[in-house]
DNA sequence: CCCGGAACCTGAAGGC
DNA sequence: TGCCTTCAGGTTCCGG
């Protein structure tokens, strides 16, 4: 599932294949990915501008045009974005194609149909209301303690909540609460001083993972080069129920949360 | 403002 | 073999 360490792989490893290049043709074997404008519209207001930078914020994707606009993608919950040459044809999922004056191409692919592309007058309105990018500077543990101090509902809600933190998942927001030994269930105001900055550190620490090992690639998530990432290889309790914790041996339990399957270890992150 | 649940989707996997 | 259920979960919308 895509979070932020896929979304940010899946930037870096486009981007030297389409940026400064110019765009020439779209196709869309599934029509309803495009949100906005209307179809004519979307595809005038593209075809024939150059893309002069591309940008990740939260989970959302930003191919900056030459016009002036921005295209927004957001790969929700089973889209990949795939580079190929211009003459690869559209596969069973490939619900987008975008092709470049390089013969290149890319495809978005996504069967479950959750993705989304707009295109828009700039960032700012998918954008407006996200919380900080947890990688940079306004992610302080200050920030984290404040804005805790009045949220009631469990921690695993409240980190995985865009407006709060932008771009944590149920995977790595299972991860960072294992790394802080807190239980996903833990309402914020109980937590002490201590754990918020154990929480703070797991967060930064999950997600550089993340990165580093190109995104985790559990069920549907592909790498643009259509290679799997590695990140779920070194995931300690996340899609690992019943497994033993790697810490304790504990077989970790499953719970749902808010209609996310979670896990956790019972002893390394009691529910106190 | 905050909370929790439903809806949107479809393929894979497991049980019987 | 085949049918049925469960699971995967990011975002938006709605009612409380």
């Amino acid at each position: 599932m895509p979070e932020l360490p896929e979304v940010e792989t899946t930037v870096r490893e486009t981007a030297p294949h389409i940026n400064g290049r110019r765009i020439t043709g779209v196709a869309l074997p599934w029509e309803g990915i495009v949100r906005e404008p209307a179809l004519a519209e979307f595809r005038s207001g593209l075809i024939g501008e150059t893309v002069t930078g591309i940008t990740r914020r939260g989970k959302y994707i930003f191919w900056h045009l030459s016009g002036g606009k921005v295209l927004n993608l957001h790969l929700k919950m089973s889209g990949s974005l795939l580079v190929k040459p211009s003459s690869a044809e559209a596969g069973k999922f490939t619900r987008a194609i975008f092709y470049f004056d390089n013969d290149t191409a890319i495809h978005f692919r996504d069967p479950r149909k959750f993705g989304v592309i707009r295109l828009l007058d700039g960032p700012e309105k998918v954008t407006g209301r996200l919380g900080p990018e947890p990688l940079e500077g306004g992610f302080t543990r200050k920030f984290l303690e404040r804005s805790l101090a009045r949220r009631k509902a469990p921690i695993k809600a409240v980190i995985l909540d865009q407006n709060f933190i932008a771009g944590i998942g149920s995977m790595y927001a299972d991860e960072a609460l294992f790394a802080a030994g807190i239980n996903p269930q833990r309402r914020p105001g109980s937590l002490t001083p201590e754990e918020v900055k154990r929480l703070h550190r797991a967060i930064r620490q999950v997600l550089r993972s993340g990165i580093e090992h190109m995104g985790a690639s559990t069920s549907t998530y592909f790498r643009p080069g259509g290679e799997a990432g590695f990140a779920h290889h070194h995931f300690k309790v996340a899609h690992r129920r019943g497994k033993p914790c790697p810490v304790c041996d504990t077989p970790l339990e499953y719970i749902k949360l808010r209609g996310r399957g979670t896990c956790f270890c019972p002893r390394c992150q009691p529910l106190k």
